[in-house]
DNA sequence: TTAATGCTTGTAAACGCTTTCAGTCGAATT
DNA sequence: AATTCGACTGAAAGCGTTTACAAGCATTAA
């Protein structure tokens, strides 16, 4: 492991007879520079293989070109396309993406805040409107613009881009409820720390109500994002009284659970029970039967939250929000109850 | 988005009435500072709400506690569990991580490579054994230490940390030889610019041969990693004349797809045709049947390139190979052939 | 011809921190 | 009591860029 000695702007300038004011120009304002000139510098900078030192570059011009971001998992492909979608404009823009994970935890995820604030971000992409308040409170003392996903909601102080998730799994009651079902239950994401999956449940609980049916307290069960978890609660939910016809999960992963549990315990899909999700991941058509579920648009999410922030970045003003709202998709998991 | 002037070093030095040097000091070597002052210093930062300016830093000091990676995509579940590896050490040592995705793209990943290094990184994590010359280059000169993950090969010039691909397909081979197959196709990954869906390939083949079968050629096919694709391909071997009684798939999600064609096909698994993955992850338990595969040991390869990246930053040399090899994971995609 | 006007380019001062080096101070040694 | 030594602390020199600001040089207008 050889180390060459790095070569500097001094290098640059030497080699092609400038200053290094001029050659620091030929790279971020090449506009300001004589053709003829830059050219010649631009081949030195090539000749020598001249990469710029970010961390002198951010001290003296007190911008990093680079955006944070923190979800709550890398291990599941939820939110894999609206860093998808997030790092493509970003580096349409010349922008580098930092990324983090918080498994779902707020004081974790203001360590990763803190980490990319160390780092050095011109802007932060959060997922959901629940966060630590000292999070909220650094990034608003250092200035740094941020938008929260996966959510939107106009009372937020802050700005939101996505959907409303009441509003969205309010869709998914009316199309079970359209279908006949009255005894319904749900598999919902734990709420703590995470107020996507508690809007989910009480937005469902609030949308039957207005149907005109009650919902059944024990009926509605919190359970981690795990398909074995998910088995078990299923389970439960099976031999509760009355017995659910239809089951609403508060993601796919979740549905994933619900789906092998019945299959395992032989109840068939969906004329024993239906089975819905929310997410709408790559696999939800290939199980089976298809899932029914909402689909969530994550790759405009991130896409859009890269734009906004950049946006606001330029402008230096507090970014935007965006509603976008998601999508039901039903396939094969659902259907009319049984009579019985 | 009101911006309070960001506090600095000086502001801390100011309120604990020290030298700038002092709480430099503090941060960064505490031992060498007497207790009491450091105490001191300790309560100016906390009141002040002082947080280090990285980039300054990193230009003082010239490290980073930054490292990068860059894996082929974020899409699918396959380099989650060794990004969470890679991230939990990272994180237990204080350290930060970059992530970056190249698309299955040697000048992708160049392009990636190159933004890490100009956002300052100690070391980095490269998936495979096949890059573009000059992105080892770029590593290489600016003497940044890095290793080669999901491969394992004691020829390669540099560190890599994983299972040698050829072995591992060969342990599946040998499997199914073993239960009696003698037709075997394969749906692999595309080779180009991957070398680790070419081993598979390549030792597919040499373990069939070594075990006195002769490889139809015909039967290998290459294969993006999609599960529409897959389908096709898989119909496709099954129209195949001699028509194989096993199909090895190069990655789970290419399993996937066969299973599902099959299943709409008719064609029942195992009976008529074993299929099998390559990964692992999560939801090959879940299908149906649960998918007989090689499970990678993804948390396992990424905790360990953290801990050789460290040491070599630490030690000041080139990181050590480590062989970490993936477990055959019989299921029930796979049995006897059929007679016919 | 001369002064004014634009363009370009160079000089030098930050940017916020780390780290070397020299110096201070109290305790231990003689 | 003088000397030595060690443990701390502070002053100051960078680290590699960016970016006012000043200066130079044609070119144009007067």
């Amino acid at each position: 492991m050889v180390k060459t000695p790095t070569v500097s702007v001094h290098d640059v300038a030497r080699q092609a007879g400038v200053s290094i004011a001029t050659v620091s120009r030929c790279l971020n304002k090449p506009e300001a520079v004589r053709p003829q000139l830059r050219d010649r510098v631009m081949a030195a900078v090539k000749s020598l293989g001249y990469v710029p030192h970010g961390a002198a570059r951010a001290l003296a011009s007190h911008k990093t070109r680079t955006i944070g971001a923190v979800i709550p998992t890398v291990d599941n492909t939820i939110f894999a396309a609206g860093v998808r979608g997030l790092q493509d404009f970003l580096s349409s823009q010349n922008f580098t993406l930092l990324l983090a994970s918080n498994n779902y935890d707020l004081e974790e995820e203001y360590k990763q805040v803190e980490a990319l604030v160390v780092r050095g971000i011109d802007g932060l992409m959060l997922v959901g409107t629940s966060h630590a308040p000292k999070t909220i409170k650094l990034l608003q003392d250092r200035g740094i613009p941020f938008v929260e996903t996966w959510s939107f909601d106009e009372q937020s102080p802050n700005p939101t881009i996505g959907f409303n998730n009441k509003a969205e799994i309010a869709k998914m009651v009316q199309h079970l409820v359209g279908l006949g079902h009255k005894t319904i239950g749900m598999i919902a994401g734990e709420t703590k720390d995470n107020n996507r999956a508690e809007a989910r449940l009480v937005g469902a609980k609030e949308a039957l109500v207005k149907l005109g049916i009650q919902p059944l307290d024990h009926l509605f069960i919190e359970c981690k994002y795990d398909v074995d978890r998910a088995r078990e609660v299923f389970r439960k939910l099976w031999l509760s009284t009355p017995q659910p016809t239809a089951i609403i999960c508060g993601i796919d992963v979740i549905a994933y659970g619900a789906l092998y549990e019945a299959d395992k315990m032989g109840i068939a899909v969906p004329e024993e029970v239906s089975i819905t999700g929310f997410d709408d991941l790559e696999f939800s058509r290939l199980v089976h039967p298809p899932l029914t579920t909402l689909k969530v648009p994550s790759y405009e999410m991130g896409n859009m939250a890269a734009r906004k922030l950049l946006e606001a970045i330029e402008f230096r003003r507090t970014p935007q929000s965006v509603r976008i709202d998601a999508r039901l998709m039903i396939r094969e998991s659902t259907a009319r109850p049984r009579q019985r």
